[in-house]
DNA sequence: AGCACGCCGACT
DNA sequence: GTCGGCGTGCTC
């Protein structure tokens, strides 16, 4: 039995955001694991706080003399904060993470930036009384200079007020004789002012909630319906956790999602909805609201922390039933968890890009199965993780395969090689299908997409002479060419003018690469001139809002053309739109990672399904100059079954998931020679690993520096996750032994 | 975060 | 001397 314990305290602060240790007194010796929620008496004063134990020894790491007792077990805590830990302590098994990275992740309210910003202080009607007091005095000149300039600003936020300067044991005094206000920001449950703001759940004045859950608040087609009654079937008997609705664009999974939403709801539990964030629209909102009134809730990105906290605060004291948001979404406070929806399950935003590097899809599974909820994932196209479970037997698996909205029809989709075109005499980015329906959708004024997977105006500069691109100094990456003449860093921002001459040899031959959404734009002006063309990818537009301005006014018909990356293929719906092209598939085939195949056909799959959302129909073009490849063929055809199938067949010869599991390790570091050693030093552990463990690499990474960063990275394959989770902790020891000083160390599991 | 500690000027 | 305002630093 372990004599002390390691706990987290649960405060919301970063210089609280380490580990602290306590006896374990003979008397709780059995009730404390890992994880297990207790009391302790902390700081001076020995305040009964609630904190989480992280680590269990015989050793103490501190004076014994000052380390105190842990008071109590906490009988009955929030089981849902428990059932959260507990999913941050599989989450940090799972993906590799600190600890406190993992409980930061699942408790995002914990934050102190935002926190801060959300508190605002207001002058009360005494405070010009109490300045002129403080004024006459002289021992109150911090408490003169903040009221002074509360007065004059009429209000300041906690950051405005530490400037001026002012500490918090000024203001506290001042609080407490009510002469000034603190304003924490207060959520809603309107919908929020990004979404277009100020609206009210239709029914939340009128009480007629339970009414609606009841109602379909439309009739299902015949598949929806049994898709429905399978689901409502399953759940109810707990036959399956999990199951995979695939269902094309447009064939109504949100009607199947709102029914078994409400199925929950009418058992007394609540659900959580995922959606990538992009497709998170004012309609979709008004949706839910339509159905589920004020029971249903919101959680988004630029949602305030205070409106966000809010919400999960709802949440835990069950006002709401339903909520709706990204990825984080996953950690809604929720006791009486029954469903978890997750819809575009494919998206890749459902993977976490900072640490612990969680996928959306497998922690719901274990949310899910902690607190006997089912998952229910939804896509046009399955990812392949996704797919193989349902093949196998461990989801439900049904398919929608009609389209819903009455009469709309599936797109015409033509492959255009573009090897030809150069042949025939046609250097233009167009080739003479595209130009032709263009012209022809024009004339019919109709709409039209063009999609090009890549941002900037030409891509890198090169010199033909000796071959070297003009790379930035601290990134070794490429730059890119930009219409003001600059040639910029993506990565660290670093811009210089593109030069006259080749930086490496000097020669005048140097030039710029590739395709931009730019250059697109400057070709549809000559082809079209006049015609209005919008444009919108990173570059064009800062922030979201300039997006959604953006798609506004396409969707307003004040443009006929939109060019565009990704970004304009997800979630939104132009019925005017009768054309898409996409100017080049080839540039999300060959990015070098293994999953471009399948990435390129659901983007094709996406963007296609963009075309003849009305009653028009409509045509889609891909040019490429490899039209034989099958992610192109298969998305030509509509036929996900062997796209699949080709695609299932390449991963399993190279064991690449899901036929086997592959970790990334990567090492960062300033001193380029301590990364180095550190990842040869794990790669020398995986050949000693032996069992199945197949190790890629070490290498330098792609990209090999970033803010003068080095990057070192390898890749262990094995059949079974479990091999490589016991390769990540042997890992994570050894860099805990030797290398926490100078290096980062980072797993990711794809 | 919340609290004690210690420094400093002001006042009985 | 003592009191209150104010900044600083620590919490096993």
């Amino acid at each position: 039995m372990a004599r002390y314990a390691s706990v987290v305290v649960d405060i919301a602060h970063e210089q609280l955001d380490r580990s602290f240790q306590y006896r374990v007194p003979p008397s709780l010796q059995e009730k404390i694991r890992v994880g297990t929620p207790v009391i302790v008496p902390f700081g001076k004063s020995n305040r009964a706080i609630k904190a989480y134990v992280t680590a269990l020894g015989d050793v103490p790491e501190w004076d014994e003399g000052k380390l105190k007792e842990i008071e109590e077990v906490p009988r009955h805590l929030l089981q849902v904060e428990d059932q959260l830990v507990a999913l941050a302590f599989w989450m940090k098994e799972q993906y590799g993470a600190t600890l406190i990275q993992a409980l930061r992740t699942v408790m995002p309210v914990k934050e102190k930036v935002r926190l801060r910003e959300a508190r605002r202080y207001r002058p009360a009607p005494t405070a010009a009384a109490a300045l002129a007091e403080a004024k006459k005095r002289k021992n109150c000149a911090a408490r003169a200079r903040f009221l002074e300039a509360l007065l004059r600003e009429g209000s300041l936020t906690e950051e405005e007020a530490k400037k001026l300067p002012v500490t918090p044991s000024t203001i506290r005094p001042l609080l407490e004789q009510g002469v000034v206000t603190v304003e924490r920001k207060q959520g809603s449950w309107t919908v929020p002012e990004w979404m277009g703001g100020g609206a009210q759940p239709p029914d939340a004045a009128s009480g007629a909630l339970p009414d609606l859950l009841h109602r379909p608040a439309v009739t299902l087609n015949e598949q929806q319906k049994n898709i429905v009654d399978s689901l409502v079937e399953a759940m109810d008997h707990r036959e399956k956790k999990a199951a995979l609705i695939h269902g094309v664009t447009g064939s109504g999974k949100t009607e199947v999602y709102m029914e078994l939403i409400g199925h929950t709801i009418a058992q007394k539990k609540q659900a959580i909805v995922l959606i990538p964030e992009i497709a998170l629209t004012y309609q979709t909102a008004m949706r839910f609201f339509a159905r589920f009134g004020s029971r249903a809730a919101f959680v988004n990105s630029r949602l305030s922390a205070g409106e966000r906290y809010e919400q999960f605060l709802r949440a835990k004291n069950g006002e709401i039933d339903v909520m709706i948001g990204p990825r984080s979404a996953l950690f809604t406070p929720f006791s009486r968890l029954g469903l978890i929806v997750i819809d575009e399950e494919h998206e890749n935003a459902y993977k976490s890009e900072t640490a612990p590097r969680y996928h959306a899809r497998e922690t719901a599974m274990k949310r899910a199965e902690m607190a006997g909820a089912m998952v229910v994932l939804g896509s046009a196209t399955p990812s392949m993780e996704a797919y193989d479970r349902a093949c196998r037997g461990e989801y439900l698996l049904y398919r929608l395969t009609k389209r819903a909205v009455f009469q709309s029809h599936l797109p015409q989709i033509h492959v255009v090689d573009l090897r030809e075109e150069l042949a025939a005499g046609n250097k233009s980015i167009f080739s003479r299908m595209l130009q032709e329906k263009m012209r022809q959708c024009l004339q019919r004024k109709e709409q039209i997409m063009l999609f090009l997977n890549r941002r900037g105006y030409a891509g890198f500069v090169s010199c033909r002479q000796c071959g070297q691109p003009v790379c930035c100094p601290h990134c070794d990456v490429s730059l890119t060419m930009h219409s003001d003449g600059m040639l910029r860093c993506h990565y660290c921002g670093y811009a210089v003018p593109t030069p006259g001459r080749c930086p490496a040899c000097g020669s005048p031959y140097i030039a710029g690469f590739g395709l931009g959404t730019q250059k697109v734009q400057e070709m549809i002006g000559r082809l079209f001139p006049g015609v209005p063309a919008l444009r919108m990818d990173m570059d064009t537009t800062s922030g979201k809002e300039g997006h959604q301005k953006i798609l506004s006014a396409f969707a307003a018909g004040k443009a006929q053309i939109l060019i565009g990356t990704q970004m304009i293929v997800k979630g939104h719906d132009f019925p005017n739109v009768t054309l898409v092209g996409i100017v080049a598939a080839d540039l999300s085939l060959y990015t070098g990672n293994y999953r471009a195949s399948e990435q390129t056909f659901q983007l094709l799959t996406q963007a296609a399904g963009r075309a003849g959302r009305g009653e028009k129909g409509g045509d889609v073009v891909i040019q490429t100059y490899t039209p034989d490849h099958y992610s192109i063929q298969c998305c030509a055809r509509q036929d996900y079954e062997t796209f699949y199938r080709r695609e299932m067949a390449f991963r399993r010869m190279l064991c690449y998931p899901p036929a086997g599991y592959l970790m990334e390790v990567l090492v960062t570091s300033f001193q380029e020679e301590a990364a180095q050693k550190a990842i040869e030093q794990y790669a020398a552990m995986v050949l000693h690993a032996g069992d199945d463990a197949e190790r890629i690499g070490p290498t330098d990474a792609s990209v090999s520096r970033i803010k003068d960063q080095y990057r070192k990275l390898m890749y262990v394959k094995a059949q079974n996750r479990q091999t490589l989770i016991e390769i990540k902790d042997k890992i994570e020891l050894l860099y805990d032994e030797l290398h926490r000083e100078t290096c980062c160390l980072q797993f990711d599991f794809s």
